[in-house]
DNA sequence: GCCAACGTTGGC
DNA sequence: GCCAACGTTGGC
């Protein structure tokens, strides 16, 4: 049985959402060569708690990915295309955060790594699906996941507000955080890490709460 | 539960 | 192709 994901945008046609995206990755591609930033790690959300959508529950907390078989789960429900993009650019290795949103205490939870890369989420036509996309035709799917992977807890739990502190520091001085997805780009539910990103967000895990 | 931010839709 | 209206995300 399908982890659910929450991703709810509505997902009607938009006929330049691919073609653009395309094209912006070519030249992020040259320009993350040129800086060495290029994305290389993800931070993934979910919900940890219960709530309904649809009439289906979309909880899916890492505890939930942990006790699959093989700790191993498909990401589906992603609807929304520059978050999809992303899934369509992991690679098989790559390590993502697991974030729990829309919750008490938002925050990264552990790590999880990517185990299959990108193919068609069925449930974008399972009408008992919370994620189900009438729009969306067999013969031309538009909606993607990955599989993904358990890989281990972070040694505490990295609250948003922790993050969010480093983040505003961090404009002021130039420094890691500076430009967080999780802060610059707010709603998007699958996002890229640099290498710089991800590497002073896990040396949090060493260190004392702040 | 509120609501700001922002992505999507569809009339024109 | 603009952009107002609408719907969703997700912190608070």
């Amino acid at each position: 049985m399908p982890p659910k994901k929450r991703a709810r945008s509505s997902a009607k046609s938009n006929k330049h959402t691919d073609a653009d995206a395309q094209h912006s990755e070519v030249s992020d591609d040259v320009a993350q060569l040129k800086t060495g930033k290029r994305k290389s790690h993800w931070l993934m959300k979910s919900e940890a708690e219960s709530r309904i959508e649809n009439g289906v529950d979309v909880k899916f907390g890492i505890e939930d990915l942990k006790s699959l078989p093989n700790q191993t789960g498909c990401w589906d429900g992603v609807r929304n295309y520059q978050a999809r993009n992303f899934m369509r650019d992991m690679k098989v290795g790559q390590q993502a955060f697991f974030y729990h949103s829309n919750c008490k205490e938002p925050g990264i939870a552990g790590l999880m790594k990517i185990v299959k890369e990108a193919y068609v989420d069925h449930t974008q036509f399972d009408t008992k699906d919370a994620h189900y996309d009438p729009s969306s035709k067999a013969d031309n799917p538009k909606w993607s996941m990955v599989d993904v992977q358990f890989e281990r807890m972070t040694k505490r739990f990295i609250p948003l507000t922790e993050l969010k502190k480093y983040h505003l520091q961090h404009k002021a001085k130039g420094e890691p955080l500076k430009d967080m997805a999780l802060f610059t780009r707010a709603r998007l539910s699958v996002q890229p890490l640099t290498a710089e990103e991800f590497d002073f967000v896990l040396s949090l895990e060493n260190e004392d709460p702040r």
